[in-house]
RNA sequence: AGGCCCGUGGUGAAAUGGUAUCAUCGAGGUCUCCAAAACCUUUGUUUAUGGUUCGAAUCCAUACGGGCCUG
């Protein structure tokens, strides 16, 4: 048994609710594939509105003064799934960062396995760009101009490279077959940006600065767990508690949130998944449970090249 | 009603009479260790009608819209 049910979508579009309900149909446990939810303590930011009785895999492994990376989470969430798997149950990866997902669904991808070399980061930290582009022109010609017009602009990416190029490690690719089935919720940008903003409002009656003044008493704004959206926002406001700063951080809130859905669609449709359910129409539960059925008692053993 | 200001993308601003620019929103995209990150691309503008001028967002007139002051 190697299936695997992934369910993705932007914010706001109810992977969590629906996820649950399938868990409870389909006998599975629930893995987050969310970047933000691993931060312990931060929840409300995050919508960690999980309901109490059913666990979720995968967060609040880690306080905000720490850093997490995909190639973590790759090890980490291969490991649960056998587990799961060998448990007789169906895991199900829900989340929207689009990027762990993929890790799941692409592993024999090798460059996961070079670490990162924090001397090297440091020095080229700092670095303008257009030295960064020269230093890994020189490395790797070819691969340089092989370069899209985005990356070849973005000093992350480029340090990266120029890390993966210069790493004495070899690569080796994390071992994981699996059966998929990825099914991906989305809806029209007006549709989700009125739920966003609703979801905003609601967020913030819930305590959402008061968690944000609660962290800051262990953690400050310069940890990665705290350059996160619907806390970032609120950096000046809370230095400097003035109502027009906490409607504009809320108006930039609600921006920023608008722009991670547009950017989790485009990122998703790229994954293309098995089924994509616009959310704005009512849910065909009845014929998505007998689709996810189907696959989940079809068996791969013989006549399929996997 | 009179007087004085002001009208530039959806929003906020810039432009000695000389190619209307920038930010933001909006839209599309890139992607295998910051990914809720970082980066790229892009639609859209001088309130209207006349006038002066080789040339007007800019100067003038009128209308319309807004603000302030006075009654």
């Amino acid at each position: 048994m190697n299936k695997t049910l992934l369910i993705s979508g932007p914010t706001a579009t109810g992977k969590t609710a629906l996820a649950v309900k399938l868990a409870k149909h389909f006998s599975g446990e629930i893995i987050s594939a969310d970047s933000r939810q691993i931060y312990r303590g931060m929840d409300i930011g995050t919508g960690k509105d999980h309901p109490k009785n059913t666990p979720i895999h995968l967060i609040d492994l880690i306080n905000p003064d720490e850093s997490f990376s995909v190639a973590q989470y790759q090890v980490i969430a291969v490991k649960l799934i056998k587990e799961i798997q060998l448990r007789g149950k169906l895991p199900i990866v829900v989340g929207g960062t689009g990027q762990y997902l993929e890790s799941l669904i692409n592993p024999e991808v090798k460059t996961f396995s070079i670490r990162p070399n924090h001397l090297l980061r440091f020095i080229l930290n700092p670095l303008p760009l257009f030295i960064l582009q020269k230093v890994y022109r020189l490395l790797d010609h070819q691969a340089y101009f092989r370069l899209n017009n985005s990356d070849v602009q973005n000093p992350h990416r480029l340090i990266r490279k120029i890390e993966i190029k210069l790493s004495l490690q070899k690569p080796t690719p994390v071992n994981s077959k699996m059966d998929f089935f990825h099914l991906s919720l989305t809806a029209p940008n007006s549709y989700l940006y009125s739920r966003i903003d609703k979801r905003v409002g609601e967020r913030l009656k819930s305590g959402l600065l008061q968690e944000i003044s609660h962290l800051l008493e262990s953690f400050s704004w310069f940890d990665p767990g705290l350059n996160t959206l619907a806390y970032k926002e609120f950096k000046s406001y809370i230095s400097n508690p003035d109502p027009s700063l906490l409607k504009k951080a809320v108006d930039i809130w609600r921006f920023d949130e608008h722009h991670l859905a547009r950017r989790q669609k485009t990122y998703l449709k790229r994954l293309s998944p098995d089924l994509t359910i616009d959310i704005s129409h009512s849910l065909p539960w009845v014929s998505l449970i007998s689709r996810i059925t189907k696959w989940y008692n079809h068996n791969y053993e013989y006549g399929t090249s996997g």
